[in-house]
DNA sequence: CGGCAGATTGAGACTAATCAAGAGGAGTGG
DNA sequence: CCACTCCTCTTGATTAGTCTCAATCTGCCG
């Protein structure tokens, strides 16, 4: 494990920078919350490829992805490595459970991750309310994502799963207008997350090439030409370019009290 | 959408009987905190093959199933519909984000939910920290699940797969002496599940039952003869069949108070 | 320059989808 | 009671799509 720097940032300092304070758990979380957790987490920089947690290794604490992308894999008894997601900024890792039974933490990027160990943050989150619904917001967000994910695999050959993907792809880092798409992973990490052959997706790149909906500059270098035509071939073709905002639950519902044992209202709804 | 009951339980009374006490989010809650969740939701009863919610309907209240499996689908604009998933007793149904965005919640057997306002449910969390961690660990629980699922399919064909999801559920009804396996799901839904057409999982079974794995009883009764064969079939030779009872969190780590600002650790992690 | 790893391209083998049709059961109406 | 429809489950033959194996190409590093 490769430990790049191993730093505890000065409240609010390291975050300002920070850009996962936008995204995820660190975004549901108001300024003040936010220096709170910052003083009780370090972070944590590992180098593309590193292992971040071991399969089978117990963690002891929880970590939220400040940068980078994170490469939940498995390892079969054969050998064989089959990643079966990518965590991006602001997302939770090591959550409990997580790594427990057969899953691996590895850095498909740099990346760099603020850990916080388990018990301090089970203090953070029962503090206030927020904070839990910090927490509860990001695992459900991460939950249908995943669910999101399976729904673009599902009923579809190689191609439309790879077009399937890079229109994810597109929202997520929301390059509508610039059509220029960088996909850090290896061959051999997408081939195996969309559940093909590295052959497979190199044939199947070549194909959404050849149909102009998109053209390779260079290996990790997607231009989007025909955003439309993509959507067809992803048979998607009835997707509006919607903007993908991830629509965190209102601040305003903030309560830094909690109720007693009557029955009141809360402010607002969690999401 | 089939409401065949629709009743408020007294406090304790209909929870006694519940399965879904001892496992999920109600097994999580101690008894003073499930007698203060069961005043505020009502049961409501669906049958088999019901809608519970619609594909992009929006759900203003939590469920948490009591009894039966909820299927958890969606229905792609060329009409086909694929299941994604397969919630049971004790898992959290309609949480924020559920069915907001292109899945629809099925009656897969005949189902009971509680449900509860979304209003009143986050009032509920907010009473106390344990009702927070009953909520995040079926979560992560639930986010888990979806995972080992994700793996148990990957890397497999299609007899695989199926001898794959078989052990699971094996171990998840915990029938593992008395060898004999209700599948409730139809051919249809099961196939979608393990993403193969009806055809082929009818050959799989076959397969297995050829194999001398499993024996066919009924169209929907399976007999588990040789689970050493089964898990070689599923390419899962070395997993001893350890008892999976779902590791709850330790209830004594309930702290019915609340910390203010000073930072206090917590008597116990989470899970 | 050679060695190496990743990416690409090609040809044949094999899996699983598709199309087609039969078997069995449940419900309906005469 | 039977004939009929409808639906699910099952089985068979054909075909399209992927994987496998193999070779070549590319860029990178020493």
């Amino acid at each position: 494990m490769l430990h790049d720097a191993n730093l505890r940032p000065h409240v609010g300092e390291r975050c300002q920078s920070c850009a996962a304070t936008k995204n995820g758990f660190c975004g549901y979380l108001d300024a003040t919350s936010l220096a709170k957790f910052a003083v009780r987490c370090h972070r944590t920089a590992y180098s593309q490829g590193s292992e971040i947690a071991g399969q089978g290794e117990e963690i002891d604490k929880v970590g939220v992805i400040a940068s980078g992308l994170v490469k939940l894999a498995t390892i079969t008894e054969s050998g064989d490595e089959f990643v079966l997601q990518i965590l991006h900024e602001g997302q939770i890792a090591g959550a409990p459970g997580e790594g427990g039974d057969g899953f691996a933490l590895e850095a498909a990027t740099d990346v760099s991750i603020c850990w916080v160990p388990r018990a301090a943050w089970d203090a953070f989150l029962c503090e206030k309310p927020p904070h839990f619904q910090a927490y509860t917001s990001s695992l459900t967000a991460q939950c249908d994502e995943t669910r999101k994910f399976i729904m673009g695999m599902r009923g579809r050959n190689t191609v439309q799963r790879l077009a399937s993907w890079l229109l994810d792809q597109c929202k997520e880092t929301g390059c509508e207008e610039k059509p220029c798409l960088r996909v850090p992973l290896s061959r051999r990490d997408l081939a195996s997350l969309l559940d093909m052959t590295v052959e497979t997706l190199c044939r199947a790149v070549h194909q959404l090439d050849d149909r102009k909906a998109i053209r390779l500059l260079a290996s990790d270098l997607f231009e989007i030409t025909d955003i439309v035509k993509l959507r067809v071939l992803a048979k998607r073709p009835n997707e509006n370019a919607a903007p993908v905002a991830a629509e965190f639950f209102d601040n305003s519902a903030n309560r830094d009290s909690w109720t007693g044992d009557d029955i009141a209202m809360p402010a607002a709804p969690l999401r």
